[in-house]
DNA sequence: GATCCACGGGAATACACGGATG
DNA sequence: CATCCGTGTATTCCCGTGGATC
């Protein structure tokens, strides 16, 4: 992306060694190849998902956990090495010899940020399993799990669907409707757990786990690597959740190379632990909002100080670098209030009448948020 | 013509306050 | 003194619409 490139230009300036060599370790929004330090959490997975390999399908699951716990880490790299297992052997001879013994289902993984209703859950296993592309429109979620069960009825898939249960997506109940389907068993990734189902929980990272993780993420992200001492003080800081211990480092790494510095200093790491809001809402789920409500919030974290006192006043003022009326600006912020990731400090201005007007704050950092959100629209 | 979903827009309702009312 | 009322904002709720695609 531009990002990285213009980072790469930063780099080349400054002298010596550059100060970010890998941008995606430091990154709370990707996760690795290979999870650190989540073995027994793979083990427990596999003993669930493992019978598929033989044709056993598993019954439908839950994996909850705390936020930053390493669920999504895992269950990504779980699934995608599954699948590379199954689609690299048995399924090319599978289509051309009808019955015989039972094979390997399809391993799929669906994010519900971005399959937020029924539709999507049923359409985005579809797209995956099938290999020419599945409409988007004109047709009915019906017609499309029609098409679903059709197809799992030779070749079954077990489909992973993450983030299940945030605000705006499916939840529990609107993933076992969508995808009741007989061939397809699901495990829902999120952060609830639910009595009637086989639930697998994860446990928030215990201060070595999340101290080996962040040994390695920064030492493949900052080309000084850090002291034990800094990545300490972070682990601790951070309690047990990878994802606000990997944004403070990415926010100490952005200003330390906005302010053209060769390393990250102590000073610098505070502040990059204070860019970090908490409790706060993972930046993943802000990235991946609808394009128009992703402009609000670039539109809302440029205003200054003075532009955010109030919830009106914010609208007219962002309503004036987006292509929305004020009307709309103003309606998506209180949603987005609603749904945490932003909120609305009440004020304390108790001149004149009317009902005082709230302070608007985000619940992430803003800082990570431009690296990322850019100024694409 | 059907279908989905993000948008748009505004009506309805809640709240805070000061002053009037009993 | 306790309540009610009017006014001005803030907040929530609801439902139609439009673009895009089959």
């Amino acid at each position: 992306m531009d990002l990285a490139a213009r980072i790469r230009r930063r780099q080349r300036s400054s002298s010596g060694a550059p100060l970010v060599v890998n941008e995606d370790a430091l990154s709370p929004v990707a996760h690795l190849d290979e999870p650190v330090g989540r073995g027994p959490l793979v083990e427990r997975l596999l003993d669930h998902l493992a019978p598929a390999l033989d044709g056993r399908l598993p019954e439908n699951a839950v994996l909850s956990g705390p936020p930053g716990s390493g669920k999504s880490a895992v269950v990504t790299a779980l699934v995608a090495e599954l699948d590379r297992l199954v689609t690299g052997s048995a399924s090319a001879i599978y289509t051309t010899t009808r019955a015989q013994a039972p094979s390997a289902p399809a391993f799929v993984y669906v994010d519900a940020r971005h399959a937020r209703s029924e539709f999507g859950l049923v359409h985005a296993v579809l797209d995956s399993l099938l290999a020419d592309s599945v409409p988007a429109d004109g047709v009915g979620t019906a017609t499309l799990r029609d098409r679903l069960r059709e197809r799992v009825a030779t070749d079954q898939a077990v489909v992973a669907v993450d983030h299940v249960g945030e605000p705006g997506g499916p939840d529990l109940d609107a993933v076992a409707a969508a995808l009741d389907v007989p061939g397809v068993a699901w495990l829902a990734v999120g952060r609830e757990g639910d009595e009637t189902l086989a639930e697998i929980e994860v446990q928030p990272y215990d201060r070595a786990g999340l101290l080996d993780l962040l040994t390695e993420r920064v030492s493949q992200g900052v080309g000084d690597g850090a002291t034990h001492d800094q990545l300490a003080r972070v682990a601790d800081w951070a309690d047990g959740d990878a994802h606000d211990a990997l944004a403070a480092w990415f926010a100490a790494a952005d200003r330390a190379r906005a302010a053209g510095a060769s390393r990250i200093t102590d000073a610098t790491l505070d502040q990059g632990m204070a860019d970090v809001p908490r409790p706060g809402v993972p930046l993943g789920r802000v990235l991946t909002l609808p394009p128009r409500r992703l402009a609000v919030l670039r539109g809302l974290v440029a205003l200054d100080e003075a532009n955010r006192e109030s919830v009106s006043i914010a609208s007219v003022a962002i309503a004036d670098r987006v292509a929305l009326s004020a009307s709309t600006v103003e309606r998506f912020l209180y949603e987005l209030a609603e749904d945490g990731i932003i909120e609305r400090v009440p004020g304390t201005r108790t001149e004149g009448a009317g009902r005082p007007p709230s302070r608007l704050t985000p619940r992430f950092s803003t800082r990570v948020f431009r690296a990322f959100a850019g100024q694409e629209d």
